[in-house]
DNA sequence: GTGGTCTAGACCACA
DNA sequence: GTGGTCTAGACCACT
């Protein structure tokens, strides 16, 4: 699993997913996460394809995902660039964290482990991530 | 998306995953959370298709994979039966909960969500489902 | 896999492989090593089976297939006995040793393995064994 | 039993086994034996089933088990290549080498041969290869 | 009766 | 184009 720079987005990519989504995924992150400024401008298509080796067409519906999602909007012959809309991004990243709460809390109940079993193994990962 | 009962196990099947892997999930977190006793026997792979509407094959492929995982033993011309090893059952468990618990800490991790602000979020949600 | 002790064979049965070949395995394997006597009489079906929990249908496929090699015969309304005729017994052994050769030296040669380092592998396996 | 080849691999299939171990195993010994390079693209699914006149389904499951041992790695969309891990490769070749192996002495044992016996079948062996 | 293999053919998602 | 899933239905081996 290689990581590659472009930018200022982060990528690593592997073959457990749709490619289109991890590009998605990562470029959403980063901008949720704050690391790039709203309004900045994203790498051309067929830039970003080019350096993640990636065919044109999968970077595209990456970007065209996320425009669906006003997270990105592309200017005819200008390029495609960060929403400025701070409420946008907010709403996102509100969801996409309301959904792995949840997707976290039904994987406990599936697995019939209860709140407090389950915040114990939340403590066991916490404390061996700081070891590493 | 109907919830159908069969022995002891309860299925729901929808079309966000392949059909396969639901029943095989479903079943797998039945043995986990000790819905059904070690060593006890399946239904049959034709009986299981029929009541879920499901081809065999589908329900066939479903097995195999939990087979191949020893969370249960096909024996020859008997059936499918749940595997009488607790060790493996723990196991299993404990994967898919640490599994569970690494997906949700990274995820908060790539949105730029700190532990303190997780947690409360882990707690709303908690606090909603006793609404429901 | 537990093995189980009747008379003078000692059976040890798994999933592997159709039950019935294994109880003919074993059987042919122990005569074929002069472990029991020539002309002696085997247990009948009824008994092996319920020893060995399992259906009699087993047991008995596993007679006549060592049957048919004239490896044991079947007296009407006296039981099942296995063959006077060492002739016999040596044939299938023969049979049975070169048959595990040529399939030894078949994998071999289907992976890439020469003459040398085969030869290299099966004295590290030996070693290992003393080791037990 | 005819034999087809395909790129660099070459079937045989009989009846002995089912198909799709058969294919399975003569690309495994393909890529252990280093007849392939590491990193190349496999025929497709549907290729390969054309030349074998075998059903689609088949093949999968075939490179399906592959897979999951992680001797070759599908690309979505792209197809499916041999594993670039020189690593893995010789992992499984040792695997199945030392399986062989131990399969021959445990037969040899089961039938009652010493290691002297053993090795004189296998020098007979040999020569009669030089026959044919 | 059980599971296992195989075929034929449809439909989908991904690149 | 690629692989992945699913169905329908046949046939086989084992118990």
């Amino acid at each position: 699993m290689e990581s590659i720079q472009v930018g200022n987005f982060k990528f690593s990519l592997d073959l457990s997913k749709p490619l289109y989504e991890q590009v998605l995924q990562h470029i959403r992150q980063a901008i949720a996460r704050g690391d790039v400024q709203l309004g900045t401008k994203l790498p051309s298509v067929r830039d970003l394809a080019l350096q993640l080796k990636l065919n044109p067409n999968t970077v595209m519906r990456a970007y065209q995902e996320l425009d669906r999602d006003h997270l990105i909007e592309t200017r005819r012959g200008q390029g495609t660039f960060i929403t400025s809309d701070y409420e946008t991004v907010d709403q996102v990243k509100k969801a996409l964290a309301s959904e792995a709460v949840i997707a976290f809390v039904s994987s406990m109940e599936k697995l019939g482990i209860n709140r407090l079993a389950a915040e114990t193994l939340l403590k066991e990962v916490v404390w061996h991530e700081y070891c590493d």
